[in-house]
DNA sequence: AATGAATGAGGGTTCATTCAT
DNA sequence: GATGAATGAACCCTCATTCAT
C-alpha cells in the first residue's frame, strides 16, 4: 500500500492518520523533540496500536514529518483565509499581532514555524524539502505573505517604492520581533505599550503615505 | 571530580573539554540535531576515548548543553567586543550586516542562537535555564543589545523618544529578517539591494534626527 | 505494563518469564554468580530476545532476584509438600538426607538457599527484604521446619523436653553439615557411613525416649 | 615484578598490598558483593592510587582473591590460636559459641568464611582452589577442627567411638546453627537459652562420659 | 615506586520495526 | 485492518586496565 506524506488532501486523511498527525502536533506543542518523539508515545497519545501506524507509514520520521508538513499546511492555509478575510493592511496587522499574543501561552501554531524555518538540521531540511516539493508552494509563508502584501499593495495601501519581498521580510521580522518580546521575561516596556510600537513601526514605514 | 557546566572561565576549560565542545559545535553547525547527536559521533570528532568524555560530563546531555551554553557565550563576548570596538551606530549596524553575510555560508554562530531562542522544546528550556544562572546574565542576547544601543542612545546618536527595549527588539528582528532572507533561495530582490533596504530601514526608524 | 516480582501465582507466570527464571537458575547453579550474570546470557539460555526480558523487568537485577525468590518458593513448596507426605519423622529426616546426596551433584536445590541465607551482600539483602514481603512468610525455611516438626512433636515423635526452635536450627544444621561433607574431598570416613552416623545423631538427639 | 598472591608470609606484605587487603576486606563486610567489587572503590577506601593496585597485582580478581584468602589464612591462624589457648573441649567450644555472639554485629570474621564454603559459584571455586594450593592446607577450617578435636580426643576428653571427621562436621554445623539462630529474629527462644541449648547439645554427642 | 587521566571493550537498556493473531 | 508481544540493533555509560609523568 502506498504510504501517507503529509501532502494529502483534508479529506482523503484516512482517521487513523489524522489521529496520529494531532498527536505529533500535541506532543510538540507540549515540549517534547520532534528528533526524540518515540513512537510508543505517538501512538499511546492517538490511541491507537503501534502497529497500526506502519500500515501507513514507512517509518517514526515519516509519521513526524508528515504530521509536521501537514500541521504547516493547515496553518498556512488558515492563516491566509484570516488575512484574507481583512481588506485593510492595518487590521492584517493588528490580526497578525493579536494572534502573536494568543499564542504566548500556548507557543505553538506559527511560532513553531520560525523555529522550523531557522532550523538547520537535518530533519528541518527534509520538511523543506518536502514543502519545496510538487504543489505545497501554494503553502509556503514567504509566498503567503507575497500574495497578501501583493494585493494590498494593488489596493494602493502600501508604499510602492519598496521592493514586495524586501517587505515581506521586513514585516515577517517585526512580528517575530513582537513575537520574542512577548515571550520575554523582565522586559522594561509593557507588553501592550510594546505593541503599540511595533504597529506604528510597520505602518510608518509601509503605509502609503 | 566536580564535572562541567559550561559556565567556566575560558582559561579553567581543560583542553579535552574544549575539544569536546568544539565538536559538538562542528556536528551541530553540520546539521545534526543536538538532540540526536550520539556521544561517539562527538568524541570521534573530538578525537579523544568515550570514556574520556564522562570523565568530564556526568552525561550526554550535558555534553551537548555545556558546548552550546558555552558557545553561545563566546559567540556573545564577541559580538559585544566587535560592537565595541565601533564607535557610530551606523558602523555598529553595518558590521551586524557584514556578519550575516558571512555566515550565510556558515550557517552557525548568531543564527543557531535565534533558533535555540525560538525552540519550546526540554533541550530549550535547559540551555534557557542555564542561561539564567549566575552571572550569565551579561551573555545573554537582549541584554547585550541593550548595552550597545544604550551608548548609543547616550551618545545622541538614536532617538529619545523610543523605549530602549523596543528598539533592541526592533533592531534584532531586522538583522533576523535580512538572516532569513539571506539564506532564502528565488528572492525577486537581490542580496545587496535587500541590504541597503534594510540598513536604510534601520536608519529611518531609529537613528536621531 | 505492571512487572513481574517472582511473587506470582505459578498459574500466572507468563511463559517467558517462566523461561527466564529457568535461565538464571540453570546459569547459577552452574557456578555463575548471581551478581555477575549478563543479560544476553540469561536470555540466549532462555531461548528468547534480549528485549523481551525489558518487557516483563524493569532491571537486570529484578529477572535475577524475581528468579532467585520464585525458585525458593518452589524449593520449599516442593520440599514441605515430600516432607508431608511421610507420616514419621524418621522417613522425613532419611528423604532429607537422601535429596542431599542427589543434590550432591547438581548443586542446586537446597544448598543454594543456605549460600544465600548466610551471605551478607546486597543482594542477598534484596531477597530477604522480598522473601518478608506479603504472604511469603509461608515459604521461608525457618517457618517450613517449624511446621513440619511442630506436627512430629504433637504425634509424640520427639522429645518434648526441648523448644521446637532449638529443633529446627539444630536439624537444619545436621543437614547442613552432611551437605557439606558430601561435597567435601579427602575425607577419611566414607560418605555412607558418615550419613549412618548423621542420621543416627539426629536420632538420638531428638526422637522421643 | 612478580605479584602478591594472598599466601605470602604476614612479614613479606608491603604495606600498599595490606591497605589493600584491608580495604576489601572492609568493603565486603559492609555489604558488597566481592563479584561486584570496583576496583576505584578498593584503591579509595585503602587510600591509594589506581595505578600502584595494578603494581602489586595483575588484575581485579586477584586482588579480591588475595583479600580473602589472605583474610581467611589469618582468621584461620587466630582461631587456632585461641583454640589451642583452651585446655578444655568445654573451654573450647565456649569460646566458639563467644565468637558467634559477638560477630552477631560485625557479620564477619568466621561468618563469611561458612558463606563462601556453601558457595558454588566460579569465584569460590578460585579461592577453594588457591586454599588447595601448596601449604595452605594448614588454615583450612576442617583440617583446623580435625586438628584441635584430634588433640582432645587424645587427651581424652571426647568419644571414642565416633570418627573424627565426623565430630569435625557435626560440630562445625552446630556452632553453623547458633550463628543462624542468632542472626535470624522473631525466634520464639531467647538467645542465652539457645546457646545453652546448642552448648548441651555438643557435649551430650561428643563428650567422653 | 606511585599516580590518575585516558581509554575502549563490554554490558545494560531503549525503542523502531515486524509479524502472528 | 488493527494490534501489541517479541525482537535485536544501536547507543549510553561503566569500569578494568594502561602508561606517561
Amino acid at each position: 500500500m502506498s504510504k501517507m506524506t503529509g501532502l494529502e488532501e483534508y479529506s482523503l486523511i484516512p482517521p487513523k492518520v489524522y489521529q496520529l498527525y494531532q498527536a505529533v502536533i500535541r506532543l510538540i506543542e507540549e515540549g517534547s523533540d520532534p528528533a526524540t518523539l518515540r513512537v510508543s508515545a505517538i501512538t499511546e497519545e492517538a490511541g491507537i496500536g503501534k502497529g497500526t501506524a506502519y500500515e501507513y507509514f514507512d517509518s517514526k520520521e515519516d509519521i513526524v514529518l508528515g504530521a509536521v508538513v501537514y500541521q504547516m499546511q493547515t496553518a498556512a492555509m488558515e492563516l491566509e483565509a484570516e488575512l484574507s478575510k481583512r481588506e485593510r493592511f492595518q487590521d492584517q496587522v493588528s490580526y497578525l499581532l493579536d494572534e502573536v499574543s494568543a499564542c504566548k501561552t500556548q507557543k505553538s501554531c506559527f511560532f513553531k514555524l520560525v523555529h522550523i524555518l531557522t532550523d538547520n538540521s537535518e530533519f528541518s531540511s527534509q520538511v523543506h524539502h518536502k514543502m519545496n516539493e510538487k504543489a505545497f508552494e501554494r503553502y509556503r509563508l514567504v509566498g503567503l505573505f507575497r500574495r497578501v502584501l501583493g494585493e494590498d499593495m494593488e489596493r494602493g495601501e502600501l508604499r510602492q517604492d519598496l521592493p514586495l519581498d524586501y517587505m515581506v521580510f521586513s514585516l515577517g521580522s517585526r512580528i517575530l520581533a513582537y513575537m520574542v518580546a512577548a515571550s520575554e521575561e523582565g522586559l522594561q516596556v509593557e507588553l501592550p505599550r510594546m505593541r503599540e510600537l511595533v504597529y506604528r513601526g510597520i505602518m510608518d514605514e509601509f503605509a502609503a503615505r
